[in-house]
RNA sequence: GGAGAGGUAGCAUAGUCCGGUCUAAUGCGCGCGCCUGGAGAGCGCGUGAGCCGAAAGGCUCCAUGGGUUCAAAUCCCAUCCUCUCCGCCA
């Protein structure tokens, strides 16, 4: 959510941003229009709340019963009004509020303008990659591996739960276990998170809060008769813990990490990655979170994705870092940094992070404030968000770059300790 | 799931029966000041949030949503949540 502020007395600011995200301007005319019809109806409304107020407490003075009845009778009439008038300042109310929650966030201004992924900048790479050619064979990718190895089954995914729906097994199942423990407790130990155990469904207004609602609700699951909604992230979640509450500037940076599934309808995606386990409707993820004052969140965003960056190090996997241009940031973000993973087996690079500073948006409509100083009026914080990092493709970057000639996976050094005794994955 | 009790501004409580200076009180906490060599204690003052308005000022919020009424923390209905007991259960 954008400050309403903004929009009254810059709104070719806001147009620009819209502009420079390949939306469409417009909206921010309708936001504006909505604007000044609810302050014109709000004014009407609170004038005769304020007539009604002040005639009843006469009323409740009065003596004379005949002067009592006629004051009775004119208020009558008056809340008739009035009660026309609240729907009517209701309705546009409601208008208001749901278009605004279709504004996205404002760029930052060092986020390079672009209008889509093409104009992404990759700002570094890390490790070498494997040469292959050089140590005699071709590397393959994921989904021969897998079930060559016997720890990736498409076929009875698909029969227990459709389309892009898959079962790790054995070594493979064991695997993915052995990085979401390693990664909490690196992030827990090492990088000073706090972790927390989230649950998987959430209201409606905690999507609302996060910004995936109302935009994103057909890549959303939901339970119709709790209005429940499964977690797309654990972003939503985490998002909410401080919702409606002030904290204190002494609490902050707040730094949270969780490991949740996170379930995805993906049918915008129809067609795209259909080979492998690389976007599925069910994936499991470490989410890195922070509550940051407005001065430092830039900062904690290099600090984030550092952290993110550091896991990649540890596992000794070639990653290149892309900041995201204006046209690819997500709704919410300002400014926004991937993470890509060198997949040899299909020569292509694989997303396991993505890291955002959302400034106050998420803030806003979640109302998360912080009190600077003791006295002092609350601010908005803000909040930031990174995968620490994602699973299934994270897996698959270590299957392809570990891989043998033989087929078989060598084990990173760092997730040993969690394999009891598997130092290679072999048939 | 059943029975009972409850949800009031950071926390704890009063107010609800019987609607009207409740414009929500009190204690704790917190902030400022006095006092002190310094701190504590003590004393004094202050202290919820949001919205509209150029300002004066006004409006909203007593779990949530409806309703009754000139007027609702207070009365009625529904829902959610918490606690106690019972039942069931991993």
């Amino acid at each position: 959510m954008l400050d309403i502020e903004l929009i009254r007395n810059d709104p070719e600011r806001v147009r620009e941003a819209l502009r420079k995200r390949n939306d469409d301007p417009a909206l921010v005319d309708e936001v504006y229009a909505l604007d000044v019809q609810r302050r014109e109806m709000l004014q009407k409304v609170e004038t005769l709340r304020a007539e009604r107020n002040r005639v009843s407490k006469e009323i409740g003075r009065m003596q004379d019963k005949d002067a009592r009845q006629a004051r009775i009778a004119e208020m009558r009439e008056l809340g008739e009004q009035l009660a026309a008038s609240e729907e009517k300042l209701r309705e546009i109310e409601a208008a208001f509020a749901e278009k605004q929650m279709w504004l996205p966030n404002l760029p930052h201004e060092s986020t390079p303008l672009g209008p889509d992924e093409s104009a992404n900048v990759v700002v570094r790479y890390w490790g070498e990659r494997r040469d292959f050619a050089a140590e005699g064979f071709e590397p393959i990718p994921h989904w021969d591996l897998g079930p060559e190895l016997d720890i990736l089954d498409f076929e009875r995914g698909v029969k227990l739960s459709g389309s892009r729906f898959y079962i790790l097994k054995g070594a493979g199942a064991r695997l993915q276990r052995a990085v979401i423990f390693w990664m909490l407790d690196v992030q827990t130990r090492q990088n000073g998170y706090t972790e927390v155990y989230l649950p998987f469904v959430v209201k409606r207004e905690m999507l609302v809060g996060a910004g995936q609602l109302p935009k994103f609700e057909n890549n959303l699951y939901h339970d119709v008769e709790d209005d429940l909604w499964l977690l797309p992230t654990a972003e939503v979640a985490i998002t909410n813990l401080h919702r409606d509450e002030i904290l204190t500037a002494d609490q902050l940076p707040l730094n949270y990490v969780a490991y949740t599934p996170c379930f995805r309808r993906e049918k915008m995606s129809a067609g795209r990655d259909v080979r492998g386990i690389k976007r599925g409707h069910q994936f499991d993820k470490v989410e890195m979170y922070k509550f940051t004052t407005p001065e430092t969140s830039f900062s904690e965003l290099e600090a984030m994705v550092k952290n993110a960056e550091g896991l990649l190090q540890m596992l000794e996997i070639p990653y290149r870092v892309v900041e995201l241009c204006t046209g690819d940031i997500s709704f919410g973000a300002a400014k926004g940094f991937d993470l890509e993973v060198w997949a040899p087996g299909q020569d292509a690079w694989l997303e396991v992070s993505s890291c955002s500073n959302v400034t106050d948006f998420q803030a806003r409509r979640a109302n998360i404030r912080y009190r600077p100083e003791p006295g002092a009026k609350p601010q908005f914080v803000h909040t930031l968000n990174g995968s620490g990092l994602a699973m299934p493709r994270l897996l698959i970057a270590i299957m392809e770059n570990y891989q043998q000639a033989d087929g078989s996976i060598v084990v990173p050094e760092v997730l040993r300790p969690w394999m009891g005794g598997i130092d290679v994955i072999r048939r």
